[in-house]
RNA sequence: GUGAGUGUCGCCUAGCGGUCUAAGGCGCCAGGUUGUGGCCCUGGAGAACGAGGGUUCAAAUCCCUCCACUCACCCCA
């Protein structure tokens, strides 16, 4: 038997109340904020991501689907949704349309990683992008937005955490500091902790060991070591947090995973220990286009995992609206009123009104359980005196009354 | 890549060396008189117990290998 690929999951229609509830509070949020959506494809050119991502990261180390078509080109499926939006930002010359230029998207997301509870080696992404303003002004209406996104899902007990990573310009400064820092106590380290000294410093901050964790709470913050914009950039982006009541706390060892940040990361976890933690992160990545061969422009965005998100509205038993089942069921006895059930589910249809029915002859009593699990406000019978009579039985399925009616009425009764 | 746990009908679970060609609940199907649901009752279909090998007179029950799943680490959404 086969069964569906390691870290892939079917998702079945018992589910799907959750996907289509996320999905609408997504729309309704993106409209309310400005944002156009964007499909991009399911794979690009692996130098895509090996440019923007970073080649350090674990992501293009080891987590990438890369393949060869048959034209010999390098393909990756997409392990993250900012580069492609970029990528489609430069290629079809958006930078002409007035800027910032604010699109979301829904989008399976592709890396090769042990499963466990909230991590799918198929998983699916809401993500947005605000592209071509450096304001901090934007930079508070993609956080809040984020925020606003979880409310609206009903999900509590979430913090927001924010820090600065600063630039191009200040962060070198600061990383030779931290690296100064780390060297004065390398027989502390872990041996994972060790590597990441040589490699990608910024990454031992959150490192999860405590005697790694004790020496990141003492070690040099990046807060400290911006440079005069990004330290006027962030002042005032925590006074626009303020203004709009989000509470964010900074947390100075919140380091993100992907190379392209700059200045402004954030990320939404909720309150419970547990693993997974993230719920959705994002920040700025002002260097990203200009990378990826465009002029300068600034850029931020956000990006919140489908599944996790679902894993909190269970964990916290969120009600969840439950998806609208057709509402007339069509029963029927005897081959002669089969021909008339047939007739009139597809002229109910057509009329709007939603029609399940036994396929088969089964017997009424059969017909009658069906439609009741079913959950049909309504059954109509039809037996062969009904089909003489050019008639209708209606039955309400809820107060157990049924009358019989004449069939060119039904289509009103049921309005 | 590392570590731990689990693997019996579609789902949940019992059985832990012989009474097991495997039991129960949910679900499914059919009946409970003639054309009527949700409750109740009765019956039925459905698993050779993840796969392979071994130990034993005897294995779902013990051992080994493999596979799969789950959880955690790494890392991230």
């Amino acid at each position: 038997m086969y069964r569906a690929p390691r870290g892939t999951s079917d998702i079945l229609p018992q589910e799907q109340a959750y996907w289509r509830y996320i999905d609408k509070k997504i729309v309704d949020l993106c409209q309310l904020y400005g944002y156009e959506r964007i499909d991009a494809p399911a794979f690009e050119d692996t130098g895509l991501f090996l440019r923007t991502v970073g080649e350090e990261t674990d992501i293009v180390e080891k987590q990438m689907y890369t393949f060869k078509d048959r034209g010999g080109n390098k393909l990756t499926l997409r392990p993250e949704g900012t580069a492609p939006v970029c990528r489609a930002y430069l290629e079809h010359g958006l930078h002409n349309l007035p800027q910032p230029v604010k699109l979301y998207y829904i989008a399976s997301i592709f890396r090769y990683e042990r499963p466990q509870a909230g991590r799918y080696r198929q998983h699916y992404q809401f993500g947005y992008e605000a592209i071509g303003d450096d304001d901090p002004a934007l930079d508070a209406e993609v956080i809040d937005m984020a925020w606003q996104f979880f409310l609206s899902l009903n999900l509590h007990h979430l913090s927001l955490q924010l820090n600065s990573t600063g630039c191009k310009k200040c962060r070198p400064r600061y990383l030779t500091e931290l690296k100064d820092y780390y060297s004065d106590h390398t027989q502390e380290l872990c041996s994972d902790c060790r590597a990441r000294l040589k490699r990608n410093p910024l990454r031992l901050l959150d490192c999860k060991k405590p005697s790694c964790q004790q020496l990141a709470n003492s070690a040099p913050k990046s807060i400290d070591y911006l440079c005069p914009q990004c330290d006027e950039h962030f002042n005032r982006l925590k006074r626009y947090l303020s203004l709009l009541d989000l509470p964010f706390a900074v947390n100075p060892r919140l380091v993100r995973g992907l190379d392209y940040y700059t200045r402004t990361v954030f990320e939404v976890q909720p309150e419970a220990e547990g693993a997974q933690s993230a719920l959705g992160g994002g920040g700025r990545y002002d260097d990203l286009i200009e990378e990826l061969g465009g002029k300068p422009t600034p850029a931020l965005g956000f990006a919140a995992g489908i599944e996790r998100i679902i894993l909190n509205l269970k964990q916290q038993g969120v009600p969840i609206p439950p998806l609208p089942q057709p509402q007339v069921f069509i029963a029927y006895i005897g081959d002669q009123a089969r021909d008339g059930a047939v007739k009139l589910a597809s002229a109910l249809r057509r009329a709007g009104i939603g029609v399940s029915e036994a396929i088969s002859g089964k017997s009424l009593k059969a017909q009658l359980r069906q439609a009741n699990s079913l959950g049909a406000r309504y059954t109509v019978i039809i037996g062969e005196q009904e089909v003489t009579n050019n008639t209708v039985i209606l039955r309400d399925m809820t107060t157990a009354q049924q009358k019989t009616i004449p069939l060119p009425q039904l289509e009103r009764e049921l309005q």
